[in-house]
DNA sequence: ACCTGAACACCGTTCAAGT
DNA sequence: ACCTGAACACCGTTCAAGT
């Protein structure tokens, strides 16, 4: 027991997170538990707690790198140094697309909550909040004259507005021909915001 | 021991559903077993299986007294015939101001998942499509010119819209100056939102 | 038919014991 | 320090037994 000579720490949090990940391609949370992830990935289930702190600990790890992976997906689609509004457009796209490729792990980012008492990591905030910026400025260079709540309260909006989006499609909650799609929706929200934020006063 | 005479089948329903939705005030559902509901209600964990099915199917029966306490919530503040757009504004800040006061049992609605194979009973899935009904109509009556799928497709962005903002603020994941409010949010999505939608043409 | 209480197969967590 | 395996206190579900 104890140590084993091909494995160290940070070996078992790397098996164990990606097992999980693995994992979440295919069954949402709900139906794995700690002790099949130790199975799979060859540990014991005190291993896990032991390394992470708790099975809440571990999920809210994956949480991390999935949102990692988001903020690479988004920031991929700005590569070719698209305008503003175009860059709206293509960040939302991704978003949606991220969301619907891994359904069960974006989920989790929104299922998952700690006790009331333990408040979420800095690191972990400081991930949302990132996003955020990103979206205050590209609608700052949409409309420059707008001022700190304006810019606030239209980024939230969207980025409301697409997320909500995104919930129903994949929870399929569109109730809707199928001929509209997912994409069509955050086009048309983005389209008639912006034309009228843009052009309101200032 | 078997059926008390101070019992009965229905009653037993009821008094399992109302202490369910008691617990959800101030609990999460993560935090509820069918163990300590049927406990704090005086029947035998099995009891409850037995006349729901289980603790899943109880559950859904939670969110269909939710789903009409919400309906109900939302029609009244079409009591006073307000106009298309007015109503709209109404009916969203409604939806807004429940999610808010119940929240566990609102986010319940979403979070709660039949296996693969299980879909929603047909009661279900019709509640949530008079919501969208309901909406459609009152966009109709505010550009009579519109499509079919121009009214579906903008009922859904303002519903998913409204629904994006409502999970940010009962997440508590605004991440916005305390000045910025929910309600202020929708306003500005609705109003924008329609500013452009009712212009396009036809 | 309705309900209980014990049994069952799980779960996350703890912890003494091993290296 | 790191990890195991048994023990613990739960969980939802099943079911023979009672009325």
């Amino acid at each position: 027991m104890a140590r084993r000579s091909d494995s160290s720490p940070q070996e078992l949090q790397e098996r164990v997170l990606a097992q999980t990940c693995a994992m979440l391609e295919e069954l949402p949370v709900s139906q794995i538990s700690l002790r099949e992830v130790a199975r799979r990935a060859g540990y014991s289930a005190g291993a896990l707690v032991h390394s992470f702190g708790s099975w809440n600990y571990l999920l809210l790890r994956v949480n991390a790198e999935t949102l990692d992976e988001l903020a690479a997906h988004l920031n991929q689609t700005l590569e070719n140094k698209p305008e503003p509004a175009r860059a709206l457009h293509q960040i939302a796209q991704a978003y949606l697309d991220f969301a619907l490729t891994h359904r069960n792990r974006w989920r989790l980012i929104f299922e998952h909550k700690l006790g009331p008492q333990e408040p979420l990591p800095e690191w972990h905030n400081q991930r949302i909040q990132n996003l955020f910026t990103l979206l205050e400025r590209l609608l700052g260079e949409l409309k420059p004259g707008a001022t700190d709540k304006q810019l606030q309260t239209a980024t939230r909006v969207l980025w409301g507005g697409v997320h909500g989006i995104t919930v129903l499609c994949v929870d399929e909650k569109l109730f809707a021909e199928p001929d509209i799609q997912g994409s069509d929706l955050i086009d048309s929200l983005i389209n008639n915001y912006l034309q009228s934020w843009t052009a309101s006063q200032a």
